[in-house]
RNA sequence: GCCCCAGUAGCCCAAUGGCAGAGGCAGGAGACUUAAAAUCUUCACAGUGUGGGUUCGAGUCCCACCUGGGGCACCA
């Protein structure tokens, strides 16, 4: 290119020639290192950490783009910000390359985080290099391990034999979020069903705090994630009732509780059901059904989850030779076997009431039981039409319940049965407890220690961290369905810390969620080696103002993070119980109304556009785009108008004449104006994350300074330089190379980053007239220009008096006039 | 099936219940230029997914529906 030989043109904007100057500075002034001195109030302001796989790409550039901005400018308004940056470093990609590559996971970890590491610098998001952290650190995950115990401890870390979800491709159980439509949600494969022995955080325990608290999310965070965490903890208000199954067969009497959320229907129920792969089940079964039995469980076992769970599926089931007494009215109820019950909701068991349950009439109907109405809806019979009633009504064929409408009709059920004794007001959750153990090996060793006289032996905190072996390379790391530490010998035996006897070390390792459920503590003492964290500093900076991230960790990441923050306050190490106090969704990022994917051959290369535009160029069009919360089509944008409209503010610059520090008080009205009430409006469009219309209004003012220069009152108008210097000010929030190279040419000091937020004089907001709409009937027909401080009898007099208002009413009578002073007036006639 | 969100100009998007347009992209015209790029000036384009309702007045509030996106789903 010709263009490497020939002389820059020092007033032409040159964003390579910018990108190269600034960095050092910052570092010199340590712009982004919060004072954490008391001295100004404290924000903390927290991107999702990133998976270092391989480097940035254009989601990251928009997400941290966003929180940029919010970090940016809440130290514009004078807060001492908190704005880190870490590594969520274990996980199994890192695992995978190494075995493909003989090389051992922290090679792939360390290097493409440095990559990632060095872009951002490029990308100049403005955080405190110095608590960088990475989860794979041993000085980490020492803590995470130390946190584990504490959870041990408490009983709310336990291990189970249960039926658990398993990837075949990554030969690791998953727990249940990591689950989508009954495959893996990394890789896709048809989940299994295995019966292990595995980890669990109880974290059912707090269902109804996670769902309570979030009382204190609604309208800081996005709705849909709130219903959707609502969702996934699924708490559903019922009873429990006891159903005695007559002995038979030399099989004796058994109580079996059922929940349902229909105690009412109590008398309409025909059947009894339970899961087919449930104890439960191969208990009851008499002897004489029991080859059925466990045909039908082959049967079952048979199908994927993905089969299992299509709702349209014909029912199936079969007859256990027992019987069940409905405590209400001693029925005797068959008790059937079926896959539509779920051995791991509720009890395992159901009571099974077809006339008001779509389920049990379809299964009612495919097996030929009876059907009754116990609530008349004033819908036909659902024995005729196959559709159960769930609506409201009145009670029927239902005892001392016969009359009473459904509500009333549970409520009074719950007290039968508890009188009785037979059953109680219940609630259930669809939330499970949260399987963390994996069988791989780049993750935390869980600290537990099995000896074959003391059990479960937590390894002692002074010897924490289990360190994980370093000379593992390659096949060593494959995955076998047991961990690969298992197989190194002189890891996994240890003497029991207890007894000192011969013992073996847990070999799984825990879900990268664990790692992830408690950085954003840790930032706040990263360096801290006698604690996870400092609680003080901790109670000072959170929780966190704003949270920024991608949608898809609207169940996972925030729920397990929020779980995580109530059991710490339980354990008196936290003064909060909500770790995020403002949550923001970035939109995706797309290409053709496409997700970007190798296979579509739609990717867009971030360096690419970062080489072609401008790293500001960049952020400000990943802001400008759209909402914050709306995606992002690359193909819509325009990165190239985005380095035009830079080079434009740029370009005012050179233009101011005046001097640094000129009253801007006898500049032009006009501009000054408008400077101000940009200046105003940004604010209150920041507040509610309004950044795309920021940037119009920067535009707006942009516009307005050049025209003031080029056919105005000219550079040297104090109003100009005032003007200039407030858009360098804003600009500081999207485009931060620009706008402190615009702050040097307007002779100041760096950095602009630390230059405040300009003062808006009230005054200059109110303009000299403002354009009154007079309308009849709500139609426009004149405009007036008026004074704003004009009273509502002015105004009124003014528009009866206009021509265009007496033509239009011709002579009619007025009925009301309504008047908005000083913007607007409506005559309605009669 | 249930729940959440969104539909405004060719496109991306603005608009405390008060004149539908702030900004940008793409497009037309012009100035500058030998020419082009860059730059500057300027212009056009919709009545807000559909149907009702509330109101003096609805893009905005309410109801129903349509379309698109997302979540949950044999959860008793």
């Amino acid at each position: 290119m010709s263009s490497e030989t020939e002389q820059p043109d020092p007033n032409t904007y040159n964003f390579a020639a910018i990108e190269a100057k600034w960095p050092s500075v910052w570092d010199r002034l340590g712009t982004f290192t919060p004072a954490d001195d008391g001295s100004r109030g404290r924000r903390y302001v927290l991107d999702m950490f990133p998976y270092p796989s391989g480097d940035l790409h254009m989601g990251h550039a928009e997400a941290f783009a966003m929180g940029d901005v919010v970090a940016r400018y809440y130290r514009q308004q004078g807060f001492d910000v908190l704005h880190p940056i870490g590594w969520d470093s274990f996980g199994l990609p890192a695992e995978n390359a190494a075995i493909k590559r003989n090389a051992h996971p922290a090679e792939w970890t360390y290097t493409n985080i440095e990559t990632q590491a060095n872009s951002f610098r490029r990308y100049a998001i403005s955080v405190d290099w110095s608590r960088r952290l990475q989860t794979s650190d041993p000085e980490y995950y020492r803590w995470t391990q130390w946190l584990f115990l504490r959870f041990f401890e408490k009983g709310l870390a336990y291990r189970k034999d249960h039926p658990v979800n398993w990837c075949p491709r990554d030969q690791t159980v998953l727990a249940n979020e990591q689950v989508v439509n009954g495959a893996c949600e990394r890789c896709g494969s048809v989940v299994t069903k295995k019966t292990l022995n595995q980890w669990y955080f109880r974290i059912t325990d707090y269902a109804d705090r996670l769902l309570d608290d979030m009382e204190q999310l609604e309208g800081h965070w996005p709705e849909r994630v709130l219903a959707m965490q609502r969702n996934w903890i699924g708490r559903s208000a019922g009873a429990h009732v006891t159903f005695t199954i007559e002995p038979a067969d030399g099989q004796p009497e058994r109580a079996v509780p059922v929940f349902t959320t229909r105690p009412d229907t109590l008398h309409g129920a025909t059947f009894f059901v339970v899961a087919a792969d449930s104890e439960l089940a191969s208990d009851l079964v008499t002897f004489d059904h029991a080859a059925a039995l466990s045909t039908y469980l082959e049967q079952v076992k048979s199908l994927t989850d993905i089969e299992r769970q299509a709702t349209d599926r014909e029912k199936t089931g079969v007859f256990t030779g027992r019987y069940a007494v409905n405590p209400l009215n001693s029925e005797l109820l068959p008790v059937w076997a079926a896959d539509y019950v779920l051995s791991d909701y509720g009890t395992g068991a159901i009571m099974a009431v077809p006339a008001h349950d779509q389920r049990d009439l379809d299964f009612a109907r495919a097996f030929d039981l009876p059907v009754r109405m116990v609530v008349d809806t004033g819908d036909e019979d659902p024995a005729v039409t196959g559709t159960a009633t769930t609506g409201d009504g009145t009670l029927i064929n239902s005892g001392e319940l016969n009359g009473l409408p459904k509500e009333q009709a549970i409520a009074r059920a719950i007290e039968l049965v508890t009188l009785q004794g037979t059953g109680e007001q219940t609630v259930n959750y669809r939330l499970r407890d949260w399987l963390l153990s994996r069988q791989r090996f780049w993750g935390t060793p869980i600290p537990i220690i099995h000896c074959s006289d003391c059990g479960e032996v937590a390894v002692p905190d002074d010897q924490l961290p289990v360190t994980l072996p370093e000379n593992l390379r390659g096949e060593e790391l494959s995955p076998k369905g047991t961990s690969p530490l298992a197989a190194v010998e002189e890891w996994v035996n240890v003497p029991c810390p207890q007894c000192g006897g011969d013992a073996r070390r847990d070999t799984d390792t825990m879900d990268t969620f664990v790692d992830s459920s408690w950085y954003f503590l840790r930032f706040v003492s990263p360096h801290l080696t006698d604690a996870p964290f400092d609680s003080d500093a901790v109670n000072r900076w959170l929780p966190v103002g704003q949270y920024v991230g991608g949608v898809e960790h609207a169940i996972l990441h925030l729920l397990y993070s929020r779980f995580f923050t109530k059991v710490l306050y339980d354990l008196g190490l936290v003064s909060f119980t909500e770790p995020f106090s403002a949550l923001l969704n970035q939109g995706q990022v797309l290409n053709g109304g496409k997700a970007m994917s190798k296979s579509l051959g739609n990717g867009v290369d971030l360096g690419e556009q970062l080489d072609r535009f401008g790293v500001d160029a960049v952020r400000l069009t990943m802001i400008f785009a759209s909402p914050p919360e709306d995606d992002v089509d690359w193909a819509d944008v325009s990165p190239s108008g985005a380095t035009k409209f830079l080079a434009r503010a740029w370009r005012l610059g050179t233009d101011v004449t005046s001097n640094p520090g000129v009253d801007p008080a006898g500049g032009d009205r006009g501009l000054r104006s408008i400077t101000h009430r940009m200046v105003a409006d940004s604010a209150a469009l920041l507040q509610n994350n309004k950044f795309n219309v920021v940037i119009a209004r920067l535009m707006e003012l942009v516009n307005a300074t050049r025209k003031a220069i080029d056919s105005g009152p000219g550079g040297e108008d104090p109003a100009v330089r005032e003007a200039a210097e407030a858009i360098a000010v804003v600009l500081s929030l999207f485009a931060p190379y620009t706008a402190e190279d615009l702050w040097e040419r307007l002779g100041h000091q760096a950095s602009v980053a630390s230059a405040g937020w300009p003062t808006v004089d009230e005054g200059l907001l109110v303009q000299a007239t403002v354009t009154a709409v007079v309308q009849v009937q709500g139609k426009v027909r004149d405009r007036l220009e008026v004074a704003p401080d004009i009273s509502e009898e002015e105004l009124r007099e003014l528009a009866l008096a206009t021509d265009q208002v007496k033509r239009t009413l011709d002579g009619r009578e007025i009925r009301t006039v309504i008047v908005r002073a000083p913007k607007l007036v409506n005559i309605v006639p009669r």
